[in-house]
DNA sequence: CGGAATGTTCGACCAAGATCGAACGTTGCA
DNA sequence: TGCAACGTTCGATCTTGGTCGAACATTCCG
């Protein structure tokens, strides 16, 4: 596939408010999290059964992950992403998980 | 000046995370946010001293008042805003506090 | 009344962003 | 080896958004 395994993320101390908060604002992305959050563990991109081309989840997947919302793991054709709940925890205390509550409040 | 005091801004049950995330999700409005926050009572927009234009203030000033964050009180020539804590914790309980931590911490 | 202060709107500009289909590169399996 | 599956990138399109200066409307005070 792409380039090597070396995608782009912020470590946790480079995260930045503005950033993921900008990530997070957008509907779609907001669901990609919200499944992932629910997930018991890694979910392939197929997995989310995203409402938009595939073109478009690659690119959602790309703003969340330059962000620092999500980690990404490849094996095989497939990349599996994480939610980065520890680290956005770490930084942002409460944050992740007020919006996740917000989130399923609003469901 | 503009028009009536209809200014627009969803009541505290139309509040839409989406909106209040991308109000949020820049530095000049976390930084008006901020500077409400810190204020003993509501303050005039020539007050809070911003880095921009003022045209692309009153920018801003909508877009927070659109999304719900802020409330505004016309009084002469001013228009005086405070920060809507109560009805952005009751509709999203924790996020408001976890910006503004985040935000402080940044600092 | 004139002028200053205040804040908004307008128009223009440029950038950013969400979206899509097509093309592409990689993996895995029959 | 060929094909399917997977996910990305590219280019195009359209929308949204941040920025500015100018023009404007309103208020207030000397």
């Amino acid at each position: 596939m792409g380039p090597p395994m070396e995608l782009r993320f912020p470590t946790r101390d480079e995260l930045r408010l503005v950033d993921v908060l900008h990530a997070l604002s957008d509907p779609v992305r907001l669901q990609m999290v919200r499944s992932l959050d629910r997930a018991d563990g890694a979910l392939a991109c197929v997995e989310l059964l995203l409402p938009v081309s595939k073109s478009t989840g690659s690119h959602h997947f790309k703003v969340l992950r330059e962000a620092g919302v999500v980690y990404c793991r490849e094996k095989g054709t497939r990349r599996y992403y994480t939610l980065r709940r520890d680290d956005l925890d770490a930084r942002f205390p409460g944050l992740i998980d007020a919006v996740l509550l917000a989130d399923a409040n609003a469901s």
